[in-house]
DNA sequence: ATACATACC
DNA sequence: GACTGGTATGTAT
């Protein structure tokens, strides 16, 4: 749905502490890595339940504690990066504002999309934005009643993923490293996540809420979007709506045993997800009523970030041009059509309206509206370790993976054509490396050959974090394939004995003592007296290799079996990386040339 | 078609 | 000391 404007950080100096003062336009950053100071980080943007809260110490502690480390050597790479960008938007502002030509059709074509936008305005519809107060921690508090009261996280010492409002009074956020939350609350308790208990619990909510739309949509499993202009039969009047919210609210309460929600309703999905923020936790907030001017007067002063879709990178690359509020954007329209990509133009110019996605009708191709089911278009597996520069330990953690996902796939009945592999070095750069199969697959047997293939191109590196994520569905228009195939997996079910181990270690998969079908062949075709020249296939990860070879060249194992890894230096090659806005001045030559 | 960046929960 | 995991999408080449 979001866009990306893309751009700068720059922001810089509003870090923490008074926004960005005068603010106007005149931000020369030489972004050396020093001036950055005070880096930027998700957590520090202060959410509901944080309104006592001293930002500004809380930035000097997250400083503190990443002082030095790799992490924080990333952000600056990446602060200075948008910098650069930043520097380069702002040079195409100026550049545009000289160009009198640009500028007038600049305003010619914006001046008729917002009439065109505007006669697709509808304020007939009522949406309802749900949203789960705190809702990892609310499921746990609901099994541990000793923890009420108390400051908690749903998380670990890597990473939380939710904190409780007495943990929020300290600054401990979600999407904080739980040291971090340790140094700001050193009582903080911490609480593992359990998914299922939380999937179990959004069921419910889903069932409820489902009461007031039955083709509700679902964002994550703490939230849901609803059109209740039937439920409501089209009355929009400020009690009836207040009524409604309230009764989802009960509702939801007590069919969960006391989970508490936040509800939000407007005339636009974007705008009811706003409105469920602004009386967190346990409140509502009703957009005054179904008129252009209210929308208008509920959305001009907003900030940028309010937006959904409007981020962190985003935002500071609007502030860099001098745009803060929602208001600031529809008088920055011109600007903004000028100097950024239609995509993202028209997003910013249709959220400065207040007009919802649902009504540019053309976006979607209208016909397959409300599909039942959400279209899952990848599946993806990742996971974090100490950083690893040996070749064999890598494959081993790829190998894994590799099982994993494959479960997953076959546990949803897809098959995809394309593999991607996601590498995050030891100094948190990403990298992505893709190939396309020659058939659709959710079999190990096919992932990891081809896994371990993208993995070898890159080495020698040290890695931090691997993932592999399949995409490309096989008959994508067919939607009797998915079935089908879970019946034919469930006849030949026999056969998947070996598989059912998906999330077994690559070692537990290889015992020693009892050799492999296919090890059982090998030894038949090639005694281990006699050196025969035959092709062997890994025993631990599949892969063939060369006769000769002693041991397989991706994973290690010793042939016939597995081997402890060896260890490699660990290299990291540099690599370019091309920026969005680089893409942005190409483009501008485009149009001029 | 591939790689990278941004965003959301 | 320590900074996630899963999915979608935009942009460039």
């Amino acid at each position: 749905m979001p866009e990306v404007v893309n751009g700068g950080a720059a922001g810089a100096a509003g870090a923490s502490g008074a926004g960005a003062s005068g603010a106007s336009s005149d931000v020369n950053n030489n972004a050396s890595s020093e001036q950055l100071g005070a880096l930027s980080y998700v957590f520090l943007n202060s959410k509901g339940g944080m309104d006592g809260v001293d930002m500004q110490s809380v930035q000097q502690v997250v400083a503190a504690m990443s002082a030095g480390s790799r992490h924080e050597a990333n952000e600056r790479r990446k602060a200075t990066e948008h910098a650069e960008r930043t520097r380069q938007l702002l040079q195409r502002k100026s550049t545009w504002e000289r160009d009198k030509v640009a500028v007038a059709k600049s305003r010619r074509e914006v001046d008729a999309a917002v009439t065109r936008l505007e006669e697709q305005r509808r304020l007939s519809s009522v949406f309802c934005h749900v949203d789960q107060d705190q809702y990892y921690a609310a499921c746990e508090e609901q099994e541990r009643p000793e923890l009420s009261g108390k400051a908690f996280a749903v998380g670990g010492i890597g990473m939380i993923s939710t904190a409780n409002y007495v943990a929020r009074k300290y600054g401990v956020r979600s999407a904080m490293p739980g040291f971090i939350a340790l140094k700001l609350c050193p009582h903080l308790i911490f609480v593992r996540p359990d998914f299922s208990k939380y999937t179990a619990k959004a069921q419910e909510v889903r069932g409820v809420l489902r009461t007031f739309d039955a083709n509700l949509q679902v964002r994550g499993l703490d939230e849901a979007s609803l059109d209740v202009t039937a439920y409501v039969k089209g009355r929009r009047d400020r009690d009836v709506l207040e009524a409604v919210a309230e009764k989802i609210r009960h509702d939801v309460a007590a069919a969960t045993g006391g989970l508490t929600c936040s509800v939000g309703i407007a005339p636009t999905r974007e705008l009811a997800k706003i409105a469920s923020d602004r009386n967190k936790p346990n409140g509502q907030c009703i957009v005054e009523d179904f008129t252009r001017e209210a929308v208008l007067s509920f959305i001009r002063p907003l900030e940028t970030r309010k937006i959904t879709g409007i981020g962190k990178v985003t935002d500071a690359s609007l502030k860099a041009l001098g745009i803060t509020t929602v208001e600031d954007l529809y008088n920055a329209r011109y600007l903004l059509h000028g100097i950024l990509t239609p995509t993202a133009s028209s997003f910013l110019l249709r959220t400065s309206l207040g007009i919802g996605a649902e009504d540019v009708s053309a976006d979607r191709g209208g016909a397959e509206d409300d599909q039942q089911e959400h279209n899952r278009k990848s599946c993806s597996v990742e996971r974090t370790f100490e950083p690893i520069g040996d070749r064999h330990t890598l494959s081993r953690k790829l190998i894994d993976i590799a099982f994993t996902l494959s479960r997953h796939l076959h546990d949803l009945g897809l098959r995809g054509h394309q593999l991607t592999l996601k590498i995050k070095l030891s100094n948190f750069e990403i990298r992505s490396r893709q190939v396309t199969l020659p058939h659709a697959t959710d079999s190990s047997d096919d992932l990891i050959p081809a896994a371990l293939k993208l993995l070898k191109a890159e080495l020698p590196l040290s890695a931090r974090l691997l993932g592999l994520k399949v995409s490309q569905w096989e008959n994508e228009n067919d939607t009797q394939v998915a079935s089908r195939d879970i019946l034919a997996r469930f006849l030949q079910k026999g056969d998947e004995e070996d598989e059912e181990g998906g999330l077994r270690k690559v070692e537990e998969i290889v015992p020693s003592t009892t050799p492999t079908p296919a090890a059982a062949v090998a030894a038949k075709m090639a005694p281990p007296t006699t050196v025969r020249s035959e092709p062997w296939a890994c025993i631990a990860c599949t892969l063939e290799n060369e006769a000769s070879a002693k041991r397989c060249e991706a994973c290690g194992a010793l042939k016939g079996s597995s081997l402890p890894p060896t260890s490699t230096l660990a290299l990291e090659k540099k690599r370019r990386a091309p920026t969005l806005l680089d893409g942005f001045a190409s483009r501008l030559k485009k149009r001029s040339g």
